[in-house]
DNA sequence: AAGTGGTCTAGACCACCGT
DNA sequence: CGGTGGTCTAGACCACTTG
């Protein structure tokens, strides 16, 4: 990462230029990615990433700055850089937007229902780059606020990922899905986009959510992606929204 | 902003440490609320303000870097930084998060049906830090996507800054409403919270969006901020949610 | 006290936009 | 061309954590 030699050669390599401190940062993730640094891990110090990339503690710093937006890496002043982890609970509730309307924290509780091989639908599909027909791991789920079920989960992972995964391996209860999925299989999710719309209950959902069928309920369709954009994830997730909502900040 | 008394000063004050650049973030945010610079405006240059500050040029670039990240200004390398501004169609559809099934850009234009004073409810009451009874400015319009109704607002205004409002002066059709805001009143919504949940549709609604009464529609109560987190919007809207959905990115 | 991230400086140079 | 933001440096010092 000699400093005159990258930068010329990706000059001539790519005309669009790409600063130094961009440079290092998809070196990083490519790290990250790798498997080099993990979860919960320290990385190491700007001033030992200056020396290793032959550049200024103020290049190194811009990078790590971006990253840490992206909730790539936590800084904590005084102890580090850390490879952000779903175990940490600060970051616990970054997927999970249903709340309870009196704002109260809830204590969420997973229920695995079941894990199979399936066939994907057009819908799982077309989210996960893959082939309808194409097989993927399929586990439905209850999320249980304070012992009420609030959550139907419909989960579609890519089988070259999950190969594994079983009904007892997700009996964790407590921690999150992704937590899981980091430390027992090494995939982390870094990003996610849901769809969201106002269903009426089908009969099975309703009855595993204990209302009637045809109640409203929110449908959230969400494709989780790894790093490099890796679509990993497709779920179909039915909410009840009638003693909890779903919050969202509009920046 | 003289570097070494405002910090002492600041110690003495204020025993908690603010750097430099959040001082000024402060400033210049006060100098946004107080009307110096309006919407649209080229800010004074880095350089400048590194002068009028007292501060080095880096100082005044990271206080810049935030607000940018907050959407407060915008940066355009080569011409300048400027105030946001919602007739920039960059920041168009930072509040509507409604988006057909099919990707397309939907050409939403707004249909005003109604505008008055009347007593706030006790949830929008909560909402913009008023008593129940207060009065606001209340509208209900229509947002229409191609021709088709999609979405019934209904919005409650702090009375002290809309005042003058009018259904004539809400007949603007094309641009939004937070444009409109802040080129007629003044008021520049910079944030939002929003609650969603699924509801069946009442009749006045149904008829309205032209849907059955009791079909699921998407409740989204939002609350809109201008500067200094101070609410003075808050709408109920009711979203159609069968030929588009509402999108959602977690970072 | 040593090590980490956080702030601030002064200056050089580059990329982009307008005239 | 001059003016703007964008990158990079080298070094000083501050704030926080740990031992």
């Amino acid at each position: 990462m000699n400093r005159d030699s990258s930068r010329s050669s990706f000059r001539i390599a790519a005309p669009t230029f790409s600063p130094l401190y961009r440079q290092i940062k998809e070196f990083m993730i490519r790290s990250l990615e790798a498997g080099e640094w993990h979860p919960g891990d320290a990385i190491p110090s700007e001033g030992e990433l200056a020396a290793r990339f032959n550049v200024s503690q103020g290049t190194v710093r811009k990078a790590i700055d971006e990253m840490a937006a992206e909730n790539l890496l936590v800084r904590r002043q005084g102890k580090g850089t850390f490879v952000a982890s779903h175990d940490d609970p600060r970051s616990f509730f970054r997927f999970l937007r249903l709340v309870p309307d009196d704002g109260s924290h809830p204590h969420a509780v997973s229920f695995p229902l079941s894990c199979a091989t399936r066939e994907a639908g057009e819908d799982a599909a077309a989210a996960l780059g893959i082939a309808a027909g194409d097989l993927v791991v399929y586990v439905e789920r209850l999320l249980r606020f304070n012992g009420e079920t609030v959550v139907f989960d419909q989960i579609h992972l890519v089988t070259e990922l999950f190969a594994g995964l079983t009904l007892e391996s997700l009996s964790g209860g407590d921690r999150s899905l992704y937590s899981l999925f980091e430390n027992d299989y090494g995939v982390r999710m870094i990003h996610a986009a849901e769809h969201l719309r106002a269903v009426a209950a089908d009969p099975y959902s309703a009855g595993l959510l204990g209302v009637q069928p045809g109640v409203p309920l929110l449908l959230v369709e969400r494709t989780a992606y790894t790093y490099g954009n890796k679509p990993v994830e497709w779920r179909r997730g039915l909410y009840r929204t009638d003693r909890q909502h779903y919050r969202n900040d509009l920046g």
